[in-house]
DNA sequence: GCATATTTGTCCGTATGTATA
DNA sequence: CTATACATACGGACAAATATG
């Protein structure tokens, strides 16, 4: 890639993580902008020489990766960006409306998290006129991150970003992002305001239907693959 | 450790799996059972030494605990068995809370996973009858497993399995394990009836209660530690 | 089906950096 | 401040498995 170690010249700069998993970050950022796509092999080989690191550390950040099941690793094989099945998808909607509903559900007044959603519907009308699809995805996913956050809970928070980013591997393996994330930026704003309003069973009811419809949509595109 | 590898032999048996899976499966078992107590540093070079295997193989072990969130790792200081504090405790509880009751809730019926419930108590009244407290605390735990398995969700038993995980690094923090499973045996019984019943919001009920009570029971512990 | 090349799995030795006594 | 112990990162070696022609 670069002339020099990109790995090496962000070490100089930001000293206070290892080399693991500032190589992890530079490879969840390729597999989650889609320059990895689903499916794809990562050859040790390769990335070993562009990105001039060893081959331990390389595996290490490997298997950081492949417990976030952004990666798969098949013995004797080798590691392959994950490609999610049918299953995997209704599953992650299925944590999804477990953690999303029951945390407005609990709601009890104006939540200090409403201000992140409100940035992330910001950053999403930003993105609609710029008509920057990854951009709508990536502030859809902030917004649903922050309604998981309502949980105040350290543990949920990690999952929803698990889960977020699994369902970001889902929207890469299929055309036209558009028809995936366009629709859902007023929904997010019905919900922000039920939520802004303190109106906890309002806005579940909302989300139910939310993310019912989301699923449906991207397990029908699926099965037309 | 033994007089050949322990790892070498195990590979010769089960043979599909990689060395470092095995590997991290005895570490794991040593947590748990308390041979590693909380607190404690994994010195690379002891283990290496003991168990016959190279520091690479190791840290890839390492890497895997830490992210069961057996093991915490400090940069260039190691890794330790984690100490849990009273926050870690309670937010276990809480997503212990979310995951659980949603579960006994939406209840329809008697479930297939009331098999596996009824086989946590049978092992529970055997444990009992032993006075084996470690062993009544596991049947515990196989309980709250299938209690969570309600979900029908691969993800949410992963999340059940590292909560109860990361459960079972208190008990070890603490003396007289008696009084933090016996109670519970009972309680677990009356749950399992509901369940039987398939009376879905009279077992949150019961849920609920144990769970609090529980909560409570540990944090107070840590106080007087 | 076979022989070969490539890739992965495992392990080692070493140089360097970091924390702690 | 120095010494020690340990973790980090690297490159190389070899065996084993897989992919290729």
């Amino acid at each position: 890639m670069g002339p020099d170690s990109e790995v090496a010249a962000d070490r100089r700069l930001l000293d206070r993580a290892s080399t693991v998993e500032l190589l992890a970050d530079i490879l969840r950022e390729r597999i989650i902008k889609g320059d990895y796509p689903p499916g794809k092999q990562l050859a040790e080989g390769e990335i070993v020489k562009s990105l001039k690191i060893s081959r331990n550390t390389l595996r290490e950040a490997f298997r950081l990766l492949t417990h976030e099941r952004l990666l798969v690793h098949e013995l004797n094989r080798g590691v392959f960006v994950r490609v999610l099945t049918v299953e995997d998808v209704v599953d992650v909607y299925r944590v999804r409306k477990l953690v999303e509903c029951t945390a407005v559900r609990t709601l009890d007044g104006r939540p200090p998290q409403a201000d992140d959603m409100v940035a992330a519907v910001t950053a999403g009308d930003l993105a609609m006129r710029k008509q920057d699809w990854r951009a709508l995805g990536t502030a859809n996913m902030m917004f649903h991150q922050a309604v998981g956050a309502l949980s105040n809970s350290p543990r949920v928070d990690e999952l929803m970003r698990g889960i977020l980013a699994e369902l970001r591997l889902v929207f890469h393996t299929m055309k036209d992002p558009r028809r995936f994330h366009e629709p859902y930026l007023e929904r997010n704003k019905e919900i922000l305001a039920a939520i802004e309003a303190g109106d906890g069973h309002g806005a579940e009811r909302l989300l139910i239907k939310y993310l019912d419809d989301s699923e449906h949509q991207i397990v029908e595109a699926y099965r037309n693959s």
